[in-house]
RNA sequence: GGGCGAAUAGUUCAGUUGGCUAGAGCGCCUGCUUUACACGCAGGAAGUCGCAGGUUCGAGUCCUGCUUCGCCCA
């Protein structure tokens, strides 16, 4: 086996994590818990990127929270969304030849749930795939007995309170779902349509006024032309009378503001009826309300020869007998925004009927004030301006559907006395006349009103259950922006509401999936490819890996092939550390460890020990991390001379990537969080780490210390990754020796403070910086990788020298070398490569193999580059006004940077000098 | 029409409190089958930080205006 395969591994940890029941909240941690509700996935949808993408981010936070010792709740669950539901389960009947409305509600309802239930299976086996650490024993879902009891408990209490109320009243009605839906459902697209200018006669023979219009068919709903009450070359025609084309029927001119005298011709025709603004004007003026559609968008009996027609066919027609009969004026292109029906496409038409409304304007009150006064956080912040800007302007949501897939709303009326009862259940007789006759009312409710009660209907209430007082306030939610009004800013109003406190204490905006090109991932634009399948083939670490890792927080992320290779070759990578120095540890027979000394559950490093006692008794305090992670002691004895250079920094740089990535997910910035443990574990403990202590690893007498190190390492890093990348860390997790129990609860490393062996980490710094510089020397002179030859580093003082003595032969090592000398002073070694590294003068003496002429030219280029920079640093040096007001520390460092590159000049000036 | 955001290397993006000789991934070029990994390693090229002003000793960062693009709302 050369490469990492997940297939099978991420089962096999799904599967032993639930049955282990690690996925609940452990009630023996007294600690704050931290809770997360899954916004619900459609029952009867799949999984698309950007559910990956957001069950990516909540995983990785609750995993960080549980092994941060944090009691851990997130509750799965789906919803019924009933327009979407409704909408599949009718086309799939009318494939059949059947017909919903001729079959009936219960025997569709009956139908519908058979649907439920196969597709629930479905979404839920996605997520457990994606490797979602959910609590399926708390599972919801919209439409069950609990969740339905909430809705029901809500709406009464809401009617009661006499903030819900029944009217008729201009909606947005989709004609092909037959329904009213809420205006966050409108969704406006740019249409090129026309504008037509119809003439309308004066009925008393003295001319005529032209209206403008891009909906000539709704003429015949027109009950006023309106001017505006200010207009000095129109305002006498008010109280006329104009004779309305095609009918019968004489309409008044009015004057309304609506009018504007600007814009069109100055008249406008008004159609209360179909129009929201002209239904406001109409109500100004107890204008009459003339329905010209049937609820399909068929034109009815008002509009005469017309009646039958589509709503565009009609318009055809109506510009065409117009035109005939010399009405039409002109028309002109017109580009214009046209709401559709987010869910089907369909055009909206406003349409006159009788709805129930919630009132929104108190709801608001307190949910403004929580993001305002930072009770509730959001990220990214800039959000809070579209929420306020949102809530401030709230309209009254239109609550009820005209749709079967959902809750039937718990209003009864008497047959008898025409009372209306909102109820917990239906009552047995009319409360007012005892009639016995009661009907239930027909529509259901908006599926939101479901989803705006779910931080807290999924914790039991209306019942005080004790996974609600224990788990609410919920701690984040993690969403896409684009539901911000539809959900997020409903939950914080329901939660003031019903519960007098906050749902969630911040929410983390995530951004949308694109395509390569930019697009929206869509179902209609079959460009988002399958999960499941990527996951066959990738891996699911590699998916959540390359989305979290590669997201920006809220940024819209472009989604390709190559951004899932980053996770799979990172997946490959720590696979391949691991292999490396394990199969060291097998040759070496180390000892495992005593099984029974289990770790502690927490782990902060900083309690282990003062930097301090990190440079004094260093392989004490390694002892007792090692004890920290794996319970026990290292595999070897160890003395503090068996940590050399490379472990002191490898353990200062493992603190720092520790203490990083901490911050980070404090942070809420994910993507910095795995970054920065990713960079370490690639660029510095392969790259320069692993590399370095090959040939001790080798060395039967000397690899037991160094291999606790390397497996500490490894260990620490499976920790950090672990929230991201679950089944590959937990699996190598398994395979270290000295491992107990599982990675997904052990405990999440942190730190805090001073790193130590800072000494320690400048040397190896300066080590990289040599072994950089003659690397990069041998590749720009061409010199044959197999030739290895000397390295002579020359140093000003005797104390350098013996500061570098240690590290020659890692030196050697790592630029592959045959030698590495230090020696201090004296004449430059001719003719040699030659190059600066800090305070240190590196040449390459190989005869033969330099070409002369290559190598000044390319000292001339880089002296060249560093005298470009001094001029403007000694310019600004000499400025006093940069002197005198910059802080001393900036000041400084341009001191010592400018000294840095005078010497390093001077050097590149001899070496030049040297080749003649 | 109103609001929000973005503009930095070929490309996707970092750059947090103004101190930067502006970074990373991918791509590109050169070299390497080095006993964990070619899903790899080493090295390299590549930028007028959208434009124009301003504040400041100092601006990718703050302010004003403009241009282009994206999103949301009406």
């Amino acid at each position: 086996m050369s490469q990492y395969a997940p297939g099978g591994i991420e089962e096999k940890w799904y599967a032993a994590w639930e049955e282990a029941g690690l996925f609940g909240p452990d009630p023996d941690l007294e600690d704050e818990p931290f809770v997360i509700i899954l916004p619900p996935p459609n029952v009867t949808g799949i999984l698309h990127m950007g559910h990956c993408l957001g069950n990516s981010i909540q995983d990785t936070l609750i995993r960080w929270a549980r092994m941060r010792g944090r009691p851990a709740l997130w509750v799965p669950g789906t919803d019924h969304a009933s327009i979407a539901t409704e909408q599949v389960v009718s086309r799939q009947m009318a494939a059949e030849g059947l017909d919903k409305r001729e079959v009936g509600r219960d025997a569709f309802l009956e139908r519908a749930w058979v649907w439920k239930e196969q597709t629930h299976g479905r979404i839920t086996q996605q997520i457990r795939r994606l490797g979602c650490s959910l609590d399926w024993s708390r599972e919801a879902f919209t439409m069950d007995e609990a969740r339905n009891r909430a809705v029901t408990e809500a709406f009464v209490r809401l009617k009661e309170k006499g903030l819900i109320y029944r009217d008729v009243y201009l909606v947005n009605w989709c004609p092909h779902d037959l329904t009213a839906i809420s205006d966050d459902e409108v969704e406006y697209r740019e249409v090129e349509g026309h504008l037509w200018h119809l003439k309308y006669p004066l009925a008393d023979g003295s001319g005529h006024v032209t209206v403008a219009t891009t909906r000539p068919e709704t003429m015949f709903g027109d009950s006023a032309v309106a001017v505006h009450p200010n207009d000095p070359e129109r305002k006498h025609l008010i109280g006329k009378m104009v004779k309305l084309p095609l009918t019968d029927r004489e309409i008044p001119i009015i004057g309304d503001h609506h009018a504007d005298p600007e814009k069109g011709t100055g008249f406008v025709k008004i159609t209360p009826a179909h129009d929201p603004n002209d239904f406001e004007v109409g109500r100004r003026h107890d204008l009459e309300q003339v329905i010209c559609m049937t609820p399909a968008g068929i034109m009815n009996e008002q509009v005469g020869s017309f009646a039958g027609l589509g709503r565009s066919e009609c318009r055809k027609a109506v510009v065409e007998a117009l035109e005939k009969d010399g009405l039409l004026d002109k028309t002109e292109k017109h580009v214009h925004q046209v709401g559709h029906h987010d869910r089907c496409g369909h055009i909206i038409e406003p349409y006159l009927s009788r709805q129930w409304f919630l009132k929104m304007e108190d709801l608001a009150t307190p949910a403004v004030k929580a993001v305002a006064e930072g009770e509730i956080k959001l990220f990214p912040e800039r959000w809070v301006g579209v929420y306020d800007n949102w809530m401030n302007n709230i309209r009254d949501w239109c609550i009820s559907r005209q749709l079967w897939w959902g809750h039937r709303i718990p209003v009864w009326y008497c047959d008898d006395c025409s009372e209306e009862i909102a109820a917990l259940a239906e009552p047995g007789k009319c409360p007012a006349c005892g009639s016995g006759g009661l009907t239930q009312e027909e529509d259901v409710l908006d599926t939101w009103f479901s989803s705006w009660l779910w931080t807290f209907s999924t914790l039991g209430w209306p019942d005080e259950t004790p996974d609600l007082k224990k788990f609410h306030p919920t701690t984040v939610l993690v969403t896409a922006p684009d539901i911000i009004f539809f959900w997020v800013a409903r939950m914080i109003m329901a939660s003031y509401e019903f519960k007098n406190e906050k749902p969630f204490a911040e929410v983390l905006f995530h951004g949308i999936v694109r395509d390569e090109e930019g697009r929206k991932m869509s179902k209609s634009l079959g460009n988002s490819p399958d999960p499941i399948l990527i996951i066959d083939e990738y891996g699911s670490d590699a998916l959540r890996c390359s989305l979290v890792m590669l997201t920006p927080t809220g940024q819209d992320i472009f989604f390709s092939e190559t951004t899932l290779e980053v996770g799979r070759n990172f997946c490959n990578k720590i696979f391949q550390a691991t292999k490396l120095v394990l199969g060291t540890w097998d040759e070496a027979g180390l000892p495992a460890g005593n099984p029974a000394d289990m770790p502690p559950r927490t782990l902060e490093i900083a309690t282990l020990g003062p930097a301090a006692d990190w440079a004094e008794r260093p392989a004490e305090m390694f002892t007792g991390l090692w004890a920290g992670i794996f319970g026990g002691n290292p595999p070897a004895d160890l003395s503090d001379e068996d940590l050399r250079l490379e472990d002191r920094w490898i353990l200062g740089r493992l603190m720092d990537t520790v203490s990083g990535c901490g911050a980070n997910m404090e942070k809420r910035r994910l993507n910095d969080a795995a970054y920065g443990v990713f960079n370490f574990f690639r660029h510095e403990f392969c790259d320069w780490y692993l590399e370095a202590i090959k040939p001790r690893l080798r060395d039967e007498k000397e690899r037991g210390p160094v291999l606790g190190v390397a497996v500490l390492g490894l260990a620490v890093s499976y920790k950090l990754l672990h929230p991201v990348m679950p089944f590959i860390t937990e699996e190598l997790w398994s395979w270290l020796p000295p491992s107990k129990g599982f990675l997904m609860n052990s405990s999440f490393p942190g730190f805090k403070g001073e790193t130590p062996f800072a000494p320690e980490r400048a040397a190896f710094e300066q080590v990289m910086e040599i072994v950089g510089a003659i690397r990069n020397l041998r590749n720009e002179l061409g010199v044959q990788p197999g030739k290895r030859g000397r390295a002579i580093l020359r140093v000003p003082s005797a104390g350098e020298a013996s500061a570098l003595e240690g590290a020659l032969p890692l030196i050697a090592l790592l630029a592959k070398m045959e030698n590495a000398e230090v020696v201090v002073g004296g004449e430059d070694p001719s003719p040699a490569g030659a190059a600066v590294a800090g305070s240190v003068e590196i040449f390459l003496p190989m005869e033969g193999l330099v070409d002369l002429d290559k190598e000044k030219a390319r000292l001339h280029k880089e002296l060249a580059g560093i005298e470009g920079w001094m001029k403007g640093c000694r310019a600004k040096l000499s400025n006093e006004k940069f002197t005198g007001n910059a802080p001393d520390h900036v000041v400084q460092k341009q001191k010592d940077l400018l000294a840095e590159n005078e010497a390093k000049a001077g050097k590149l000036k001899e070496m030049l000098d040297a080749l003649g």
